[in-house]
Parts: structure tokens; sequence; C-alpha cells
DNA sequence: TATTATTGCGTTATGTTATATCATATCTTA
DNA sequence: TAAGATATGATATAACATAACGCAATAATA
């Protein structure tokens, strides 16, 4: 859990406030729970996470339309390789959202978000191009395995 | 669908017996139910269009492990962002099977498969490396508007 | 060829992810 | 407070995927 929480909480609520939109009380639970998860979460588990959290059960479909509000707010990023969800890593930064790129250790489970290098989008961008094509949501999902899921099958040996 | 299927289907023949592995003739029909559609299908599409071109209903299980069948052979793709199968763009080419990148039509669905640019690969996991990840499946899927869907919205203007 | 092992596939059940639709509650604003 | 908009609840169903069991065809081999 990142440990600026209520700084990120904030952030948010000024980010949606300026949106003209409103962060309620069950959509900021919903982002806490994903701030609380060291893994992204499937909608699923989001609900059983939620009602330990909070002690209260949503149905299912309030959280998809929860979700879909965090992430048109980018508050919240959809690992379409995984069908999983996570707050974004970069909600209480001051830098521009630049393209994503999600590390997914496909061991632990674990996903790191960092900027893809703009130089080397700026080549995917132009090699695809030649071919007519128009990039629309640009992020890009790679698998494999962490540094620490490394280390650990390293000393297992 | 590619022109050249019987070439295709021939170089898969020779594929799987060189894995030492058998393309039974129904796994052929999945592929071929592949070959000729002009966008990839779920595993429940397959279904439906098996029963068209070979009246025949399969059961989607079947299905499902065929595909995991003709995938190990990389003869099919799965797109994880969309939960759908596609043919090899390259079974029939000499060279060797890269690091395939799909250009997903969020209009039309149809798709690309292309070759990433070496260079920009090995910049791409440069990059990564020095967070301690490894990659594996390397797999890029790329959403936007392909060349003839921007064609039509321009002369639908 | 008879015996046994392996493979391919059918069948049924169940799990997982996501959307559609309509009802109700809550919030805005005149 | 009444009217309209937004947010959420409830129920049903669709779409995607896997588990587990068993039988029949094929392959290996004695
Ligand atoms: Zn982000
Ligand atoms: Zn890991
Ligand atoms: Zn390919
Ligand atoms: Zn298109």
């Amino acid at each position: 859990m990142p440990d600026d929480i209520d700084r990120i909480i904030q952030k948010s609520y000024e980010a949606c406030a300026s949106a003209g939109v409103k962060l309620t009380d069950k959509r900021k639970n919903v982002l806490m729970v994903l701030l609380g998860s060291s893994t992204p979460l499937s909608a699923y588990e989001i609900v059983e996470r939620y009602k330990t959290q909070f002690s209260e059960t949503l149905p299912v479909m309030s959280i998809y339309r929860m979700l879909d509000f965090l992430i048109q707010e980018k508050l919240v990023h959809k690992l379409e390789t995984a069908s999983q969800y996570m707050s974004c890593a970069h909600i209480a930064c001051e830098h521009q959202h630049e393209t994503p790129q999600f590390l997914i250790c496909d061991r632990c489970g674990s996903v790191k978000e960092i900027a893809i290098k703009k130089h080397i989008m700026t080549e995917l961008e132009r090699s695809i191009q030649s071919t007519g094509f128009t990039l629309a949501h640009q992020q890009l999902e790679l698998h494999g395995v962490c540094k620490h899921c490394q280390d650990d099958s390293v000393s297992a040996n």
C-alpha cells in the first residue's frame, strides 16, 4: 500500500472536481481497495475486499460501474490481458500521465506501471504508421517474471 | 481468406509432423475456419462457423482443446485483449516467427499481424531490464483504427 | 496379433468475467 | 418541495473458460 494514500485520495478528489464529476464515498472506497492491494484485482475480488474492509456487500454490477468511472477519470487502469483492475501509480504525480507500460509478473501477479520511454513509443508509432494504422488507447501490457520472483527461484536451487 | 490456403495447410501438416504431433481432421478444420475469417473469432464463434462449414456441431470444450493445440504449435495466436483467436499470418513463411505485434482495429475488428522491428524490441527489453523484470511470451497488442476504417469515416463526411 | 499405453475427444458440471434492464435512492436546482 | 439528473441496487443472462471423468481410436510393443 502506498504510504501517501491520504495524499492520493486528496489528489483524486481534486482531479474529479476539476473534471466536474463526483468521487462518491463508494467510488473512493473502491479506489482505496485497489490502493491497498499489492496486485491488481478482478471485479469479484474487489467485492470480497470491499466487504472485508467496509463491512458492506456491493453487487458486482455496481463495482463494474464504479470501475468504469474510475477508469474514465484515469484513476484506475484495466489490465486487458488479465481482466484485472489496478490503481494508477501516478495519481499523485505532478507530471502528465504518459503512455503506460505494465510489467505483469506471471508468477506472483504483481504489476509495475512504468512510463514507456518516449522515443521508443515514437518509433513504435512510426513503424505502425507505415501500415496506415492509427493507434488509440496506447497501453502496453508485457508479461514476464519480476525481480523478486527471479531471486526466489534462484535461492530455491 | 488467404488464397494460398492449400499451401498453408500443407505447411501446417509439415510443422506438426516435424514436431511429432498430429494435425487431426478436426484440428485442421478449426484452423480452416480461422483461415477463412477476416477477423479473429471467439471459441463460441468458431463453434458456429464450424457447424456452417462442416455440418458438425462440436462442443465448445473441444474447440478450446483444439485451440490449445494449435496455439502450442504456433499455428494460431490468442489475442488476450479481445479473448479471440486468429491463425498466424506467417505459417507458410520461410522465416523464423519473431515477436508478433497485433494491430487491432476497434472499429471493424480486423487484425493485422506484423513482426515488431527487432531494434525496437531490443530497446524495449533493455529499458525493461533496468527494472529487473524479464520478459516472457512477448506479444504486443495495439488497439486503434485501421486504414480502411479511417478512409470510410472520411468519405462519410 | 493380442496387450497395453497414449491420445483425442465427448459429456457434464462448474467457475469466472461482463453486460442488460429496470427499479429505487439520492442529489441538484429552480 | 417538485422535477430532473445522477448514482446505486437487484435480478437475470450472456460470454468466456476450465475441471473432471470416461470412452473409443490409435499407437507402441511384446
Ligand atoms: Zn497510470
Ligand atoms: Zn513476481
Ligand atoms: Zn504469427
Ligand atoms: Zn477497421
